[in-house]
DNA sequence: TAGTAAAATGTAATCGATTGCACTAAAGTA
DNA sequence: TACTTTAGTGCAATCGATTACATTTTACTA
């Protein structure tokens, strides 16, 4: 139990016959110590082994260089990317992330909150729950005076900063992609519409068709979750419709997936009877022997940027509560679950 | 910043005309408080919306409820899949759960847990990277009467519990596997061997040969990296051997995938010509139009039963230095990559 | 050399909760 | 009634660092 053992200031003021007011300002750099004082001092200190004891600073700062991290699931490959662009970006300067799941519910999620609030976090990066619909939780962290930065999925929440991808635009492109390829009755599947998400996704679908004058057909239009099963059954769903389709937008990866899979069992020629897209790029997607065209969105850098955000945040944070939003750009990456062999040259990266 | 507003013992105790000692002691339930008091502190309390101050507790206790996991990367699956099961077992026992990264270098190591250690973390959870070497770092951590508990990849240090599966016996029922698929000559592809686990997986091929009387060829077993890329080369490699090869039991599902890739570029029959067996159950083996073979290591068991450890070792912390040792029994997930149309059964899961 | 500004250091309160010791008041005993 | 227990509270120190304010020391000016 060395833990006893720590050298405090007052262990080093007493050797040197100085007060611990000296000392401490002695490490703290300080203009008012006489450099043989502070030489004295940090040399003292260095001997000693002197380790600042953060738990007393934080209780008189109330700061504790701690930030916390809500996500639905620490081991959704997205999630865990984006935590550790966070991490990536805080450690240097100083934090520790605490980590926390809600497992898509909002009870968890109000919880996790609360015991993060208590114990004095520095900031919220929070990618909210599919559940989630009252705010109310939200806007008690903000009254805290902690800054809470979104990723990914946000709510409209005043004064909350927040870092996402062009859903819209991700959704766009990846459909455009399919149309460039000749397809004209392009499927979505679409995911929980009470996240943004999903709904600019959608909406990202819907204008590449316009633009594109393909007119909107409902019936190619599923709501999935983002488990293989259920991009099977829209799959088979879809190819029981009389007018074929000729390509599937997924919002998901893992329903992209399972619809391919069940597109094969049905005998139907991918890339070439039906064209497949879907988001997320999923590191999956690029091993498969039928690599999976998808939309990447850049969860690591998402979460160096957000943790940018914090740090802008709290320097300037006089009560300035100037939110931020940061929208990245999505990428689409086109792979063989999409390249038609009738389109002679593809489009770059 | 609602901050300031926090109600401590003190407003309590006001409002009462008591003093803060006995707010303290109704609210830990001392048997020292008359009853009147009692109700009356813990419905003041309830009223004012009272919570305890953690740095305060913690700056009295030097206990934090924090606790550290130092992994190479959080966002590969595995070691994100074993927070989790930290996660899951501590959150509701009301620890957090702190994060950090060595990419696999260790300084970085060595700076995470002095940075742990100065937080004042109630333990510290530790897959050691590829480059440790020397564990002074980590008798420090001992030093200072801090718990320490290994998972998956450790260093023999005395006083410090471990989880990890048994990679003995994967290596051997993942080639036992291959030999009972009619295989004879199994190549091997080794991780780094500075590393326990890597070491073990290769003797226990090499104990499944000696049992099965395959003599052992040296020029079957090359060491690699998990990276696609080195699996390929691998392949290549072993395929240009004069006397060919039936089979490759590889210690890292990545290479094991990039084998495959080129056996496949190189017209090779999977699983009929050269059957395949990775290690680690990767989400992506399963989700293959090829599904691969592998050892899964039930990581959110893994990272649950580690949590577990933490908590037997703190209640007994009396200095009962008992070193727990868990094995984890691993899981031969046999798929198509190496079942051979010639085998009428294979072998239940 | 006295007088004053500037520099260096010390004192003590503060951040909230806990706890050993001391004290008061109520209850029990003879 | 006098005396001993004991239940119930309060006081004040403690955890370690910071900082406003007070005080001392040094340096400088006239």
């Amino acid at each position: 139990m060395r833990q006893k053992d720590k050298v405090t200031i007052y262990d080093i003021s007493k050797k040197l016959n100085i007060s611990a007011a000296t000392v401490s300002r002695a490490l703290n750099n300080s203009d008012r110590v006489s450099q043989k004082t502070l030489d004295l001092v940090l040399k003292t200190a260095k001997e000693l082994n002197y380790q600042q004891n953060t738990l007393a600073l934080a209780l008189k700062s109330g700061r504790t260089n701690n930030v916390g991290v809500v996500v639905p699931y620490i081991n959704h490959n997205f999630f865990a990317s984006v935590i550790r662009g966070i991490e990536e970006e805080l450690t240097p300067v100083g934090y520790h992330v605490i980590i926390c799941q809600t497992h898509e519910n909002v009870e968890n999620e109000i919880r996790q909150i609360q015991t993060l609030l208590n114990t004095h976090i520095d900031g919220i990066f929070m990618s909210v729950s599919k559940s989630t619909q009252d705010t109310s939780h939200i806007k008690s962290v903000l009254d805290d005076g902690v800054p809470l930065i979104f990723f990914d999925r946000k709510k409209d929440v005043p004064g909350v900063s927040s870092v996402t991808i062009n859903d819209f635009q991700g959704g766009f492109l990846a459909t455009d992609h399919l149309i460039k390829q000749g397809c004209k009755r392009i499927a979505h599947l679409s995911g929980d519409l009470n996240l943004e998400i999903y709904l600019k996704r959608y909406e990202g679908y819907l204008e590449a068709l316009r633009v594109n004058n393909i007119p909107v057909d409902d019936n190619l239009i599923l709501e999935v979750n983002s488990k293989l099963e259920s991009g099977a059954a829209a799959a088979k769903k879809l190819w029981a419709l009389p007018k074929k389709i000729d390509a599937i937008f997924s919002s998901s990866d893992y329903a992209a997936l399972g619809a391919i899979q069940q597109l094969k069992l049905m005998q139907v020629g991918i890339p070439d009877e039906v064209s497949v897209a879907g988001f997320s790029n999923e590191p999956f997607t690029q091993y498969m022997e039928l690599p999976i065209t998808s939309i990447d969105q850049t969860p690591v850098l998402m979460g160096k940027i957000a943790a940018q955000v914090f740090l802008e945040q709290i320097k300037e944070k006089r009560e300035m509560t100037v939110e931020k939003k940061v929208v990245l750009t999505p990428e689409l990456h086109v792979r063989d679950s999409s390249k038609r062999s009738t389109v002679k040259s593809n489009q770059p990266l």
